[in-house]
DNA sequence: CTTCCTTTGTTGACGAGTCAAGGATAGCCA
DNA sequence: TGGCTATCCTTGACTCGTCAACAAAGGAAG
């Protein structure tokens, strides 16, 4: 006999799971956040562009980062405005394509991550990692990556469609 | 042999659960946040107080709907704020406690929830639940649950512990 | 009752990232 | 070559929620 607690119309389970991933994600992501801003000055955001790059070897195109960390091409923009001035980025224009920018990995920007990393890794660990067995872990990752793909996949696709349709903006409601 | 291509120092599972876990939170949050706000004028931050509300029998103080919903107590003001403004929300005082205030949703809040309801029910399902069968989905929510509960006794722990130190603000690295 | 400390909610200032508009370049097709 | 459209990046305006400072009110100890 399912449904007890958690969300009307939603089994436990379902309730759980998704009450405790939009819990989960907040306090975890919050605190690693604070976390690796206490002692190292960067944001989380800012930190996974350094490691994407560094993952990357060193350089990407901005609409690719802004896809593959999930973010707005403005928001890509800003961030790395930001490790710019601070020096662990650099804009290299794109040869071949006059519009594209490169994100490139500076020297200094290669040894900030790489000294930030153990922290980071130990967050993730303590607040995300110890909690799962390695079974678990598999479970998780096989449904998220089941999750983003086609979530991925709508999205492109609603790109494509998108052609006529205004859309009204937030709190029109009455 | 693990470790092949994901996060360094991590395993293929480990870096796939948790990329995968800020990916999918990503994409899906955003997602359904637009689509509510496309088609009932509300953010999904204000329908899940809306929910929790009603959920809780209609009334709640606001330090507790910050600590259920994972906000701070600015953050809930404002969004309270908001709702009482649409006439979905009523602000009360605590009798017995005159620092309490209370958040009591309002006829037209209620009406406004269950009218919502459906959609956001569609729209957790389609984005999240239906990537994962009935077994995964107990292995997620056993795994959050973990996480955020010992995510708040770090919290609250910590919150004792704050006597002095000084903290460092962001971007102060070299 | 007074003092001191804690808890509660609100507010100004701010940072982060979104959105939409805009400029520039690419690429296709006649 | 001359449109026409799509893609790439940037930017101004804006929204959202955090942070820190604060005022008001409990509560315990003397």
């Amino acid at each position: 006999m399912p449904r007890m607690s958690s969300l009307p119309h939603l089994s436990d389970s379902e309730g759980a799971a998704w009450s405790g991933f939009l819990r989960a994600h907040a306090l975890v992501a919050r605190r690693l956040d604070a976390e690796l801003a206490a002692s190292t000055g960067l944001a989380l955001s800012e930190f996974e562009i350094l490691l994407h790059l560094a993952w990357a070897g060193g350089e990407r195109r901005m609409a690719r980062i802004a896809h593959d960390v999930v973010l707005t091409g403005g928001g890509v923009t800003r961030i790395v405005a930001r490790l710019e001035k601070l020096g662990f980025i650099e804009r290299r224009s794109c040869p071949g394509d006059g519009r594209g920018v490169f994100a490139v990995l500076t020297r200094k920007g290669r040894a900030k991550q790489r000294a930030a990393q153990p922290l980071h890794l130990e967050g993730v660990r303590r607040l995300f990692l110890s909690h799962a067995s390695e079974a678990e872990l598999k479970v998780i990752a096989k449904v998220f990556a089941r999750m983003v793909a086609t979530a991925r996949a709508d999205t492109d696709a609603c790109d494509l469609r998108s052609s006529a349709s205004a859309r009204p903006g937030r709190n029109h409601a009455g």
